[in-house]
DNA sequence: CTGAAAGCGCTTACAG
DNA sequence: CTGAAAGCGCTTACAG
């Protein structure tokens, strides 16, 4: 079985290479008897084109990068695992392929490296990325160097290259969240904040802040705890919070869902009672939040819709489009669940 | 910034074209001089040798296929996604990227063709499976097309092909079920199985079925019922056997923890007790047991080991080593937690 | 140790 | 409507 080229098809129905060329890309200029003479003949010989003869003579390569960068391991969060079947699906449905990569870090110069030369060797035609700090250099980079990047969580609305593009959460979660929590009528809210160096973070801590400040509630420091994203780091940070702080508010306003079930671990540990002592309040939507004891009321995002959103703006960047914007803000859903007591009643 | 080439290096270093693919290549034959100032042209000017020139030339793709085959939702299973997250990470120390596809099934023609195509493209160097039928027409076809595919759950042992590479489950795993419920002090042992057409279905099948017989246990057909392998099919099997039994067992064997958690809530419906009216086994070692309710009894898999197994020999049959396994069994680990209990005390 | 040349497979602008 | 030719970027066997 010797392998067979588009001369060899060429020669088989009597046509040029030209003409294979043109059946394979269904070009309107060929004649159908053309068209079905040579179509049979490659069906005969189950005839595929080599993508890299097409990428040499400047087709694309019809792939995404999707680099996910994480030092915990994505494969025992359920959430995070649905991002990558998010992003699959909505390529596959485009006609796009996915070239999937998980780094742990962007801080090794190694990792730069694996992701710059999967561009830079055209492997793909754009990239998404998941878990980037709002000004990693490398995605700067790549911009400059006029590769797309599809970014999750990011937003720099000082640059304005139709090449970055990126999709975000709605920056009035966190407000939104101490509303809730004071509608119900809570005043001793504290805050399990995050990473800073995230968009969504950073916007959530500032809501968070702006909400206090809406409702005339002092900002107390010991309230205030940095707990990253991770469920490790919200049940640390709790700990550590509910061990020193003199007095015990009566919620907590977590920066995600898995803060949150970070912090369900440590109040259930200190003996405290989830919503009768102490109410909790996340922000995602996570699969997870069902099924805690008490269910946890949290702010819900689509995720789904934010994969789709990237992924169709990175393809039309790709594709050359225009008209698509840079960047989009998903909203949220409030979820009343069972983890926030009503005290006005 | 204009696209540099290896000829534009070669001019600038003042060498020819072959002596740049040497040095791009690691070759032992040039000088270390003439090393160092190629590779300083390359660097100043971030050279990376286009992948598809190399792909011309003869070079392999470094990439490997993943083919996950679901007609379920896999974004809501902890398990499954972290399959992918096996597997990337498991081609990624190998130096091998991961070009990611998800299909629904394969009897759709055209989900077969998209495989087909992404093989005859030769975008990767071979590929691997999983949720595939043990009989799957595609595995053979590709197989003799000299293609390579790892296949997760498949068993042919009629077939001796390097190319066909499977990994599988032991195969004991049906009859230590039955053994450690009998162990327990029940002979009252109804099972929910799988889909014959998976060989760990079958297997485990064979195994329960060869259990009974061998602790003298009489086969009760209303005992036994076709579960597939999802917590959904688990579920609507345990509610319609549960509704039409004469007698109750004291024991269920389940085919795998999906169709477990099934069982668990179609039992809560009926308002039966587990473990104090009927104990349940399963087997995987699903993340979601252990937070069940009460947690599963199961029979463990460590499922990194399938996919590291998997895909270090697909690679080694990539690479052209021989002295690789086709197939392996992987083995797996009781795990007693709270949904048997022991009738003997 | 090194270069000229052949070869890998495709597409497309051009000419007819 | 169709073909001959140029061009895309690399590697490697060969010759020196």
């Amino acid at each position: 079985m010797k392998k067979i080229n588009s001369a060899e098809i060429a020669r088989q129905a009597g046509v040029s290479r030209s003409t294979v060329s043109r059946v394979v890309n269904s070009y309107s200029n060929v004649p159908s008897d053309t068209r079905d003479r040579v179509m049979k003949v490659i069906n005969e010989n189950e005839y595929y084109p080599l993508l890299c003869g097409q990428l040499l003579a400047g087709k694309r390569t019809g792939t995404i990068g999707f680099f996910w960068i994480s030092d915990s391991p994505i494969a025992n969060d359920i959430q995070s695992s649905s991002f990558f079947v998010h992003v699959t699906e909505a390529a596959t449905e485009m006609g796009y392929l996915v070239l999937a990569c998980i780094l742990k870090n962007l801080s090794d110069k190694d990792n730069i490296e694996h992701v710059k030369k999967i561009y830079m060797q055209e492997r793909i035609d754009g990239g998404i990325f998941i878990g980037i700090d709002n000004h990693e250099p490398l995605i700067d980079e790549l911009v400059s160097k006029n590769k797309i990047a599809g970014v999750f969580d990011y937003h720099r609305p000082e640059c304005a290259e139709p090449n970055r593009i990126s999709v975000n959460f709605e920056t009035s979660t966190g407000i939104k969240a101490i509303d809730y929590a004071v509608s119900m009528g809570h005043t001793k809210i504290a805050i399990l904040d995050g990473n800073p160096e995230r968009y969504s973070c950073l916007t959530r801590h500032e809501g968070f802040l702006a909400g206090l400040e809406k409702h005339n509630i002092p900002i107390r420091k010991e309230w205030i705890a940095n707990a990253d994203i991770t469920e490790e780091h919200g049940y640390k940070a709790a700990l550590d919070f509910l061990s020193n702080a003199q007095e015990l508010p009566t919620c907590i306003c977590c920066q995600n869902d898995s803060v949150a079930f970070g912090a369900y671990k440590a109040l259930r540990e200190k003996g405290i009672s989830i919503p009768g002592q102490i109410s909790i309040i996340g922000i995602d939507g996570h699969f997870r939040g069902q099924l805690m004891n008490p269910p946890l009321t949290t702010f819900e995002f689509n995720f789904k819709k934010f994969f789709r959103s990237l992924v169709t703006r990175t393809i039309s960047a790709i594709e050359g489009k225009d008209g698509y914007d840079t960047t989009e803000f998903i909203d949220s859903v409030l979820v009343e669940r069972g983890s926030v007591l009503d005290l006005r009643k």
